[in-house]
DNA sequence: GTCTATATTCGGATAGAC
DNA sequence: GTCTATCCGAATATAGAC
C-alpha cells in the first residue's frame, strides 16, 4: 500500500488511512452513498482531521485516482521495456490486470467501473487515461510489426483486452469465482486467437 | 419508445415523458447529480405530478431498469427462436447488442454502465440479469454442441461478448467514433475466432 | 391528476478550542 | 494536527388547494 506521495510510511500516517478507508467505502457503497461522516466513523478520525488533509470529498477521489492510475502506469511501462514482441507484452498485460484484480480488488473496481465521469466530471475517463493508451499504442505497433492482423487499432485493442475486463467485471460482480491468475492460460489463448495474424 | 405499462400511447403520457426525461439526465449527468426538480423542469412537469406517478426517485430508475431490461430479453428470445446454430445465434446478439447502440445509446448506457449496484441495491445487476442469462447459456450449447471449444462456459461468455461490449463503452464514452453496426463484421469475425473449435 | 408551497432530513464544509 | 460543535444549502418528499 502506497498512497504515501512525500513520506516513507513510517506507520501507516493519517493521509494513507483516509485514502485506504475511502477506497473501501466508495467501492462497497459507491462514492454518493458514502458521507465524509462515513469515513470519519471508519477510519476512527474526526471531520476536522480529514478536512485538514483534503479540501473536500471529491479532492479524496481525485488523490485515489491519480495515485491508482499512476502505478498502473508504471508497470505498464515496465512491461513494455521487459518484453520485445507484441504477443509478449500484451500478454503481460492481461496477466498483469489479472493479478492485480485478485490482490487489490478494491482498486480495480475504483477504476474500472469508471464511475469517475459521474462524480470527476473534469478528469479524463480510465479509456483515454495512460495506461490505456500505452495499451492501445502496443496494439497498434503489433499491427505494424505484422504480428496483429490489419485491424482498426482500437477495435483491435477492443477484441483482445476486452474479454479479460469482462471477466474482471464478472468476478467484481460476484460472478466469477476463485483467483482470476488460473485463467491466464485459457483466456489469453482466446483473446490471441481473436487478433493474431 | 415504449415504456406505457398498462394504457396505449394515444400521445407521450405523463409517465412515459417522466422516464424519458429521466434515462437523458440520468446517463448525461449521472443519477446522483440528476434531482427530481431536474426532470420537473427538463419534464415541463411539476414535482407534484411526478409523486403523483411514482414513489420517489429510486422508483423512476427501478421502473426505466425493468422495462428496459424486458425489451431486450424479448428480442433475445426471438433470435433464439429464429436461429438454430450457435454461431448464428451469438452473431445475431452482438448485432443487436451494437445497433441498440446506436440507436437507443442512452437505454444501453443506462443498463451496461452497471451503476446500478450503487443506487438500485436490490435489484439484480445486469450480469445476473435475464439477457446475460441466456447469452450464457447460448455458449454453453455451443460448448456440447462441440462448436465452441471445450473452456469454462463463463469465459467463453466473457471473451466472446467481452470485445463488442468493451468497444460499445469506448462509443459510449466518446472514444470510437460512427455507426458500430459498421464494424460488425469485423468484430465478429474477432470474437467468433476467439472461441470456435 | 396537476399544481405550489413547505417541511424535514442529510451531508458537505467551516470555525475555532485545544 | 486533531478535535467538537455548528452552519448552511440542497434535495427528497409531503400537504393540500385547484
Amino acid at each position: 500500500m502506497s498512497y504515501s506521495s512525500g513520506t516513507p510510511d513510517k506507520k501507516a500516517d493519517t493521509r494513507t488511512v483516509i485514502l485506504n478507508t475511502a477506497l473501501r467505502l466508495f467501492t462497497q457503497n459507491g462514492y454518493f452513498n458514502t458521507s465524509v461522516h462515513d469515513i470519519k466513523r471508519e477510519a476512527h478520525l474526526s471531520i476536522g482531521s480529514i478536512y485538514h488533509y483534503f479540501k473536500g470529498k471529491d479532492e479524496i477521489a481525485k488523490a485515489l485516482y491519480h495515485d491508482l492510475l499512476e502505478e498502473m502506469e508504471q508497470q505498464f511501462n515496465l512491461i513494455a521495456s521487459s518484453h520485445s514482441s507484441t504477443h509478449d507484452r500484451c500478454k503481460a498485460v492481461v496477466s498483469l490486470l489479472l493479478s492485480m484484480t485478485d490482490e487489490k480488488p478494491e482498486a480495480m473496481a475504483f477504476m474500472l467501473h469508471a464511475k469517475h465521469r459521474e462524480f470527476l466530471p473534469n478528469e479524463t475517463p480510465v479509456c483515454s487515461s495512460k495506461p490505456f493508451t500505452l495499451m492501445k499504442g502496443m496494439v497498434r505497433e503489433g499491427i505494424e510489426k505484422g504480428e496483429i492482423r490489419e485491424l482498426d487499432p482500437l477495435v483491435a485493442a477492443a477484441v483482445m483486452f476486452g474479454g479479460p475486463i469482462r471477466l474482471i467485471h464478472l468476478h467484481l460482480d460476484g460472478i466469477f469465482a476463485g483467483p482470476l491468475v488460473r485463467q491466464l492460460p485459457s483466456i489469453w489463448d482466446c483473446a490471441w486467437k481473436s487478433v493474431s495474424a
